[in-house]
DNA sequence: CTGTTAGCGCATTCAG
DNA sequence: CTGAATGCGCTAACAG
């Protein structure tokens, strides 16, 4: 079996008491530099691994973080799993997982069971989680901290976030730029906070280049494939087809290019497709996508480490903002004259 | 704070002592029919859920299952990890994520490591870290038990596996039926157990249908998109064109199919494309791909059981086998004349 | 079939 | 700045 050492032996090599390695290990202060470091050489020497079990029962807290999430998209999710991975391994916690449904009264149970078993530390919410209602309430109710990543409300609230809006806006001036004048946007699942920044990034894109908004120019999607293809049969069967579509995800984008190419339409000579979050499909289709790249992982180890500060030192985790970039490739081209 | 009842608390709602409590909840045996009930009775009143830290450090095991991976395909581990998460539910234990290296050295560390900090009871392999000679060995020298997906030698192995040569035969099967006579194949990482298994299976076919075995039409691949591009272009740059394209995984199916439509070559209708995996973006691109699916969540399920059964009687876990089916979609249709 | 007694390995009082 | 005693909540032996 691994590691039969134990904090009493570390103690015994290094001529102190269990108490004093007990501080080192965990920081704390009034420790002298000296025994500091024959502590720090016993624990070496002897490779003492702390016993996590030990140390949460008599501590009281379990050293996990637990990743709730409803998500359809695998990539983004193993984005963010990685960052807090990351994040946990770095402090000496641990992650857990899990996968709530989405409709509110089982979300909670679910919730509640996961809680009472594993009892951790505190819980970092992935979208659309982070912005429903009934979880949110039961976390203030039950005082678990959070760290929330791309949450609709960002005030008060830690976690991390990115321009939603300027990075829609951004797409917008890009495809602008390139002539098009009639854009259409396939906008996302109505429960996602991002949705409403992206449709008002659109409309400030469209407005800056004095385009009129055309309200049969936007159509409600559900970030699914399916979705992206329903709006874009709807989409490229109207009279005055657009020459641009800036879906509000990858998925949907996909969607619009496998009805473009379906219909004999090529991408972009006839057609320009810009999608959003920039997952591996983006790159392995045809023709690669032009999309919004966010920088998933950091997102979620950056969020992990803000709720880990603030459960060390409450009041202290913060919301960060991470930077987005427009991924240009091969779906977007000039318009068609 | 969630639940302060104790076992002391049940004990004494119900009138029996601790031990007895423990008994019923650990489902060991003698207790009275009756008691059982008293007590499962107060369980439920008090609502009760025992404290898992403190059941490790009084009963030496962790409740803890490690996912171990190295693989690049986001949605086939969130399968895998998906059907993990439910066996673990089901039996009060709780998953955490392992994620290796591939250098065998830094991967043992990262092994080290993780058994060293959270102590799991048991181990979940998925390909390729399936097949690492030095996990496997370390594993045996730390007498860990553990599952494999889809190893590449099954014999002596708990775990789960899936008939790896039928599936590619199937494939190549259906090529043959649609009249293709010249059929590459993509080979995939050769550290992947499955990889010669898929080759076996497409030699098989050929073998069936009494078409010549040709070299140069099979091509090895890493199972990612960029190395399907570029075996792409080797096969379509041959005098000899192949008609048909069968590729180890989706992913290198996918780089074919990009291949073939920047070429300005119909799919299917003058190359027919096979994958394997059934990965998400096989019925998100245009066309949708022919592909073998395998039943990943029931794999990881499968597996998690198995090891579970073992870990609690040890000898009594067995290697499953689960079926596959043809996924028959748009990439694939008649030969060319 | 059931209860009693001791720890598991660590952090946390509270003294020095 | 350091140490000795106490108990976190549960299970494992051993009694009965």
């Amino acid at each position: 079996m691994a590691s039969r050492v134990r904090i009493e032996d570390v103690a015994e090599a290094a001529g102190v008491s269990m108490k004093t390695v007990s501080r080192v290990l965990n920081r704390e202060p009034n420790v002298r530099e000296q025994t500091r470091e024959r502590v720090l050489e016993a624990v070496e020497k002897l490779r003492y691994i702390p016993h996590i079990s030990a140390r949460s029962l008599a501590g009281n807290r379990s050293f996990l973080i637990a990743l709730l999430y409803n998500n359809p998209s695998d990539n983004y999710l193993m984005g963010i799993m990685s960052g807090v991975l990351a994040a946990c391994e770095q402090q000496q916690y641990n992650m857990m997982l899990g996968p709530l449904e989405w409709d509110s009264r089982r979300m909670v149970t679910q919730f509640d069971e996961l809680i009472g078993r594993s009892r951790p530390d505190g819980v970092v919410l992935t979208p659309p989680v982070t912005d429903a209602p009934a979880l949110l309430a039961r976390l203030a109710e039950l005082e678990i901290p959070f760290a929330s990543i791309s949450p609709k409300i960002r005030k008060d609230v830690v976690g991390v976030g990115m321009d939603e809006k300027q990075a829609a806006f951004d797409m917008v001036s890009h495809l602008v730029s390139l002539g098009h004048r009639r854009i259409a946007h396939i906008s996302g699942h109505p429960a996602h906070g991002a949705t409403k920044w992206r449709i008002a990034g659109y409309q400030q894109g469209l407005k800056q280049a004095r385009l009129e908004y055309d309200p049969t120019l936007v159509v409600p999607g559900q970030f699914s494939f399916d979705s992206g293809v329903e709006a874009a049969r709807a989409l490229l069967g109207l009279k005055q087809r657009p020459t641009a579509v800036f879906a509000a995800n990858d998925d949907m984008a996909a969607g619009v290019v496998a009805v473009a190419l379906e219909r004999g339409l090529r991408v972009p000579e006839d057609l320009s497709v810009g999608g959003f979050d920039d997952i591996p499909l983006s790159s392995q289709t045809f023709p690669p996508l032009t999309t919004v790249h966010q920088p998933v992982r950091d997102m979620g180890r950056l969020a992990t480490l803000e709720l880990l500060a603030d459960i060390q030192r409450p009041g202290t985790g913060r919301m960060l903002h991470v930077p987005h970039t427009l991924q240009l490739r091969r779906s977007t081209g000039p318009a068609p004259a």
